[in-house]
DNA sequence: TCTGGGGTCCTAGGACCC
DNA sequence: TCTGGGGTCCTAGGACCC
């Protein structure tokens, strides 16, 4: 029988931060979102407290200074890194393995004897090697090794690991999870399916695969099949290739002038080129967006995206901030206060893939590349070193982290002391 | 005052082809 | 009265994920 394990780190971002804070353990903590606007990790301490998921921190400002909970602005730098680690560590586990975000991973575990054994030594592991706490879930689906994490980590007892290999078992869980919970179910789909009075996620495990897809989707078709069972999604071991690449951010601050607002979306244009690049990918196609606030009362709501396609395609910054700045004056508006700006790149070919232009000597990529070569080794060893006419070189301003811990892992002035 | 960012997949409908 | 059938490609929008 097949047999998946999906582990999941627990609250990842938190026990990030907690890795070089014993002083953290037991305390309620939380992590911010870009430009620490919304919580988007908290630990068991701050979950007890009521601080929901996504919540904009505002919202919740009172708890916060009642209970000292620590706030911490997103560290990608340190979360990347222990991800990294996390990963490795896990690959010694299974040669198939998916890894599915920054702190979870599917592995392959379909010649395993004694998976419950097998998944508290991998919790041991990861936590003797890296120690950040992780759960396991094991099953013979995807979607059954995704809900059986979700019962090890709601309930304390099974310490960490659940099987869901066992029919009676899966169907006592199933029995008493909500509809919701399930992979693939989100906010809307829960919704109609609470009017056809399913609720469980046993009452969707036993519906018909053949009505379920006809009323909704061939997807939700797979969600019940694998709930019985039964494999549809299988392990990507090789990460596919992107379809697209976007660069986009809300401001720290308001923005009404054209010159600051041109320069912004030039700064996203020239991170999402260097995105590109780093997959070895040539883009036709650039998108770019611009909007106020929808929660901002005080101005007119203005929001505008344009769309172009390059000539060639191309990974060069030059070529790609020509077009979005001739974007950016197709839809730029006078007398908004700007909140946010995005640029998209899709439509992706690999280098020899390119059909040259007939009336020119060789694309922007033969062109550029050497160019481009250089401007990102020398950017690589700290942002900002280089940059385009156009493109605004980060300030302060442009992104709030007011309460950003230390590089730990990957700045040599912010390794820890032991004294 | 303050509300994230980066992705994927599927479907329906229109344009167009023979 | 009554005007086909089968197919592809593209786009926009919706839903989901972390």
């Amino acid at each position: 029988m097949r047999r998946f394990a999906l582990v999941d780190c627990n609250n990842f971002y938190c026990s990030c931060e907690r890795l070089f804070r014993p002083d953290l353990k037991k305390v309620p903590v939380v992590v911010l979102s870009n430009n620490d606007g919304c919580i988007v990790a908290r630990s068991p301490e701050a979950k007890a407290l009521g601080i929901g998921m996504g919540v904009p921190l505002f919202k919740v400002r009172d708890t916060v200074k009642r209970h000292n909970v620590r706030v911490f602005s997103s560290n990608y730098a340190l979360y990347g890194d222990i991800s990294a680690r996390v990963m490795q560590t896990l690959e010694r586990f299974s040669p198939d393995l998916e890894i599915y975000s920054i702190d979870e991973a599917f592995l392959d575990l379909s010649g395993v004897t004694s998976p419950v054994e097998y998944g508290q030594e991998i919790r041991a592991t990861v936590h003797k090697h890296v120690g950040v706490p992780v759960s396991v879930g094991i099953g013979p689906t995807k979607t059954l090794a995704k809900l059986a994490n979700y019962a090890a980590k709601k309930f304390k007892a099974t310490q960490g690991v659940v099987d869901l290999s066992d029919p009676q078992k899966r169907q006592r869980l199933l029995a008493i999870t909500p509809a919701g919970e399930v992979w693939g179910v989100g906010r809307r789909l829960a919704a109609s399916l609470q009017k056809l009075g399913v609720t469980t996620a046993l009452d969707l495990a036993r519906r018909e695969p053949r009505r379920i897809r006809r009323r909704f989707s061939v997807v939700l078709e797979r969600t019940v099949r694998e709930l019985n069972g039964e494999s549809c999604i299988g392990l990507e071991a090789m990460p596919a290739a992107k379809k697209q690449i976007v660069c986009s951010r809300s401001f720290g601050e308001k923005l009404s002038d054209y010159g600051e607002v041109r320069q912004t979306v030039c700064e996203f244009a020239a991170r999402a080129a260097e995105k590109l690049r780093r997959e070895g990918l040539l883009a036709r196609m650039v998108h770019l967006f611009i909007r106020t606030s929808p929660f901002d009362g005080t101005g007119p709501g203005y929001s505008n995206a344009a769309t172009g396609t390059l000539p060639c395609p191309s990974a060069d910054s030059l070529a790609i901030l020509a077009m979005v700045t001739r974007l950016f004056d197709g839809i730029w508006k006078d007398g908004c206060r700007y909140a946010k700006a995005g640029v998209m790149l899709g439509d992706f070919c690999t280098p020899d893939q390119v059909q040259p232009d007939l009336f020119s000597a060789g694309t922007d990529h033969d062109r550029n590349g050497k160019l481009m070569q250089a401007v990102d080794a020398i950017n690589h060893s700290g942002r900002g070193k280089i940059w385009f006419g156009g493109q605004r070189p980060q300030k302060d301003w442009f992104m709030r982290r007011a309460h950003l811990s230390p590089a730990y892992t990957t700045r040599w002035e912010s390794i820890p002391e032991v004294g």
